[in-house]
DNA sequence: TCTACCCAACGAACGGCGTTCGTGTCAAGT
DNA sequence: ACTTGACACGAACGCCGTTCGTTGGGTAGA
């Protein structure tokens, strides 16, 4: 349904109610279950529209962990690009639409491009998508909606607040980390994770 | 709030209202208000007396990477043990709570014995918190609420009933790793996501 | 052409939610 | 004994997702 991506896009995930889709549609909350069974469903036809802009590499051996790299950071773009779909892609426990299936098996036939084994490949494009999901979740909670500016910084001084009072021995690495952890760094934490993990898979496929 | 937990632990998280909890406190819900500010209040009291029970190793630079993963099996252990705290645990932005800070600095500590930079460890940290709450968020929707044994069922027999509908050749991995993503291999998965995403570690602190 | 039927679309309502407001109650201070 | 202040509470507001019974228009048959 076009028509929530809107509100979605427009007024955030909490104005995507029954009530305000059938308004935009100029009819009745009743109306929509003539065409979608359940709140839940409409999310899934949102998150299925929102997958399918995520390009999938054609699997070449040569550069498989850069297409994995690429593989996440499209799913991962395509969810922040519509705040608040992530949150309903952790609501959904087991997707299975066309464009969920699609990526899975993406995921899955890069991986074993780069010499995993099926079981191996498996488990990685689990932990990959769990991170992917995890990653736009958090994005988009900074960039949008849910708290505002206000709150945020709130909270920031809250906690320096907080950590002031106690001796500052107990946290001698968090009290330094402040600079490493705003909004501007995201993008290079998300490559570090990359990185690290797909690391780590080398040396695993390496011992095939 | 014991009352809360007891509540969440006994008719799950859609069942943590606060009428539900008033009524359990024998009162009306607005007296809860005199005591908690807010239901986002009770639900960050409900996490960290949740996370509180999480063990935080004395960090030992000859066994930082099983301190890790020690450290990230226990928060898990936590919040699996009380199904739907991993959900508030996302909801909440950012984890401001005496117990989250500690977690976090034990997190920091053990990353830097393991001779990482402080960026690094500040990057890893971040990395393997998302991992762990994803990972308990997942592990809690397959043991329990949200969804039945009934509507699992029923979302199997339709991914495969969608999958058989296409051209087999379309996903040849992913008709195969049925057997490898059972709820039984849950464990499995996590160490394999620890051990890949550690070794990556090695190699970057080996750079350093 | 007229009639009978069917079913998609709808208004209205139900039971729930988080939260607020104004009132009552009761113990401590004078 | 009287005042005062803080706390607890009943009732209500405006939302939510969903369901029920009705309706009205289009089509198939006579």
């Amino acid at each position: 349904m076009k028509a929530a991506l809107v509100i979605l896009a427009d007024e955030g995930l909490d104005a995507v109610t029954m009530r305000r889709l059938a308004q935009a549609l100029e009819t009745g909350p009743a109306s929509l279950y003539a065409h979608v069974s359940n709140k839940d469903e409409l999310a899934e036809l949102m998150l299925d529209a929102v997958l399918a802009e995520a390009p999938i590499p054609e699997p070449d051996p040569a550069l498989w962990d850069e297409q994995v790299r690429e593989l996440v950071r499209g799913q991962i773009r395509v969810m922040v690009a519509h705040p608040g779909i992530a949150r309903i892609a952790w609501d959904i426990a087991v997707p299975v639409t066309p464009s969920s299936l699609r990526q899975g098996e993406a995921m899955l036939a890069l991986l074993r491009a780069g010499g995993l084994t099926l079981k191996q490949a498996t488990y990685a494009g689990d932990a990959l998508s769990l991170y992917a999901k995890a990653y736009a979740y958090e994005a988009s909670s900074w960039t949008w909606g849910d708290i505002d500016a206000a709150e945020t910084a709130r909270r920031g001084e809250q906690m320096v607040a907080y950590m002031r009072s106690l001796p500052a021995e107990a946290f001698p690495n968090l009290l330094q980390i402040g600079e490493f952890f705003s909004a501007e760094t995201a993008a290079e934490r998300l490559e570090f994770a990359l990185d690290t993990y797909l690391a780590g898979l080398k040396v695993l496929a390496a011992g095939n």
